[in-house]
RNA sequence: UGGGGUGUGGCCAAGUGGUUAAGGCAGCGGGUUUUGAUCCCGCCAUCCGUAGGUUCGAAUCCUACCACCCCAGCCA
């Protein structure tokens, strides 16, 4: 067993325990309920609840549910679904709606401190008056305003008394600072909205610079995990920490997010491809979502594996999507059953073979007895795949060619008799197996250099097939002007497999492996009759690589 | 342009003054193999953004420069 690689967070921790400063880190996961959480996230879960596990602390799922415009319940199940998906159970289960009474109180405290005034300008004013980059800003006429007065008008806007848009509250901090975050930010606005979890109780509401660290301190978490651009906000959440009586004092640390090559990872763009209609949904197989990757076949285990994989830095990165891809396969190879499939299949007659179809018992992994075994058949009319046979085999070739043998696994080796044709079309291959090369008992003495796979064809049962490929065609759609640009138009081929009877039933939960073809998961449309199987990700191939 | 960050092989990533500059992924070569899969073995940076400097000795310290990322939501 490797040794887990260490990262600059592990090490912190691990320094500080070994000296004495800290007992057990307690970290948080912390979503903002207004969208479905994809492969990014799958890194800060994985980081914020593997170092609770790791050094027998605790991890909190929070919900970061602070905007109710955006928000709802049906982003607070999936993310609860998709974070137990994974594998992680949190300590705690928080909102930070469940603080705004609190986060209240010290709103106003902050006031009665001289360090928050209601503003009263609007949106544009307040914006026209921040500054810029190189400028300075220029205070509010309601900076000095008497406490009492941001006292009286602050309960107004808490009584709904007050217009959206009529009134903020905002730290006193100063106007000319560097630091844009700090040019007196707004930590309350007005929202006549009901909030998903706290109803109608509220019609102002706290901004996440308010909410975020006064939260981690309530919960008394040690380590404030968060991704770069929070950066600049770190000294705006220590003010709060300064200046409110808060029970604990967190640490903020930033790490950088997940760039994967040739998917984008902003809920904005995700959202859109699913309300444009690109995708099925924001659980469609060929999105990053967990709920994507989860319906594509990607197991939980495969997506750790790759998040360990990739590490934790402060330095911009972009993993290539083969990584997330080998550490999948990784994963499934040993947990998948491994059947026969023929995708696109091509008729062989086995012209000495009279009998009835003879029943196989294959187990349903080499390395794996424990899988158990199913039965398959082999018989007098088969497929295979049509790339597995070719009338003019090029250099190195050993599947099917006219006058070759290849063994047919798990099966008999066959000898090419002829080949028959439809129309100039190849429609069948005449074909003799040899009775002395049954696989297992095989006394031939017989080698062929090639194995292939294929089906009964009487007992073959038809399923469907979803073949993705890339959703973009660009390797940073990210950077895309529009999305539509570089949408690959064939990023689901449908089509019908004949499979053995063994894949022929529904399993939701399994993962398979069609033998020298990739790794599939059935879809959830799936049904009795018509199984339908996706594409996880395809078999290495250097067979295919050193024909391009 | 003000502030905050980051620069180690194709992609990640260890390394924090003395190492032949870890490891993973990809790649290449070979072995095993009834999956051209898996598995196994070997190869793959005289060099750490660039240029100077300090030092017996630097990817690690100093200086300058360059490149890239983030910030001007009443989003998070």
């Amino acid at each position: 067993m490797l040794e887990k690689p260490t990262h600059f967070i592990r090490s912190k921790i691990a320094d500080q325990i070994k000296q004495g400063q800290l007992s057990a880190p307690v970290t948080r996961f912390p979503p903002e309920p207004n969208g479905y959480l994809h492969i990014g996230h799958a890194k800060s879960i994985c980081l914020n609840f593997g170092l609770a596990e790791e050094f027998s602390g605790r991890c909190h799922l929070r919900f970061d549910d602070t905007n109710p415009a955006k928000e709802s319940q049906e982003y607070i199940d999936a993310i609860e679904a998709d974070v137990r998906w994974l594998g992680f159970q949190w300590d705690a289960l928080h909102h930070a709606s469940d603080y705004f009474e609190t986060l209240y109180q010290w709103a106003v405290y902050l006031i009665e401190q001289g360090d928050a005034y209601v503003d009263e300008q609007s949106a544009d004013a307040i914006r026209a008056t921040r500054g810029t980059l190189t400028e300075p800003g220029v205070d509010s006429p309601y900076r000095d305003r008497p406490v009492a007065e941001s006292l009286a008008c602050f309960s107004r806007m808490r009584a709904g008394e007050l217009p959206e848009g009529a009134a903020v509250l905002r730290a006193k901090i100063s106007m000319a600072s560097p630091n844009l975050n700090l040019r007196d930010p707004v930590l309350y606005r007005i929202k006549h909205v009901s909030h998903p979890r706290a109803g109608e109780a509220w019609c102002i509401y706290p901004t996440y610079d308010f909410a975020h660290g006064q939260s981690d301190a309530i919960e008394g978490i040690t380590h404030s995990l968060c991704t770069l651009e929070f950066e600049d906000h770190r000294p705006l959440y220590e003010w709060f920490l300064k200046k409110l009586p808060v029970p604990s004092k967190p640490k903020q640390t930033e790490f950088s997010r997940l760039e994967l090559e040739g998917t984008v990872t902003s809920k904005r763009k995700l959202n859109a491809l699913v309300t444009e209609g690109y995708v099925r949904g924001w659980d469609d197989p060929r999105m990053p979502t967990i709920a994507g990757l989860r319906r594509r076949g990607y197991s939980p285990e495969g997506i750790r594996l790759f998040c360990e994989r990739i590490g934790v830095t402060r330095k911009p990165n972009t993993i290539e999507y083969q990584i997330l891809e080998g550490a999948v396969r990784d994963d499934l190879e040993g947990r998948a059953r491994k059947g026969m499939a023929v995708l696109d299949p091509i008729r062989v007659l086995v012209e000495n073979w009279q009998e009835a179809p003879l029943a196989l018992d294959i187990p349903w992994h080499p390395k794996h007895p424990e899988y158990g075994s199913r039965t398959a058949y082999f018989g007098r009319e088969l497929w295979i795949d049509r790339s597995d046979f070719e009338e003019d085999p090029p250099e190195g070739f050993f599947r099917l060619s006219p006058g070759g043998s290849v063994r047919l696994k798990y099966g008999f080796i066959v000898d090419h008799v002829d080949t028959l044709r439809v129309d100039g079309k190849i429609d069948t291959l005449v074909v003799r197996y040899d009775p002395d090369t049954r696989s297992g008992q095989d006394h031939s003495g017989r080698k062929v250099k090639g194995t292939i796979h294929w089906v009964e064809a009487e007992t073959a049962k038809p399923v469907d097939i979803r073949w993705y490929g890339p959703l973009f065609t660009v390797p940073d759609p990210a950077r895309a002007e529009a999305l539509a640009t570089v949408i690959n138009p064939d990023s689901l081929v449908m089509r019908t497999a004949w499979v053995e009877p063994g894949l022929a039933h529904i399993d939701p939960e399994a993962y398979w492996q069609f033998e020298r073809v990739g790794f599939f998961k059935q879809d959830p449309d799936s049904t009795a009759d018509a199984v339908v199987y996706n594409l996880t990700v395809g078999l290495k191939d250097q067979w295919a690589k050193k024909q391009n």
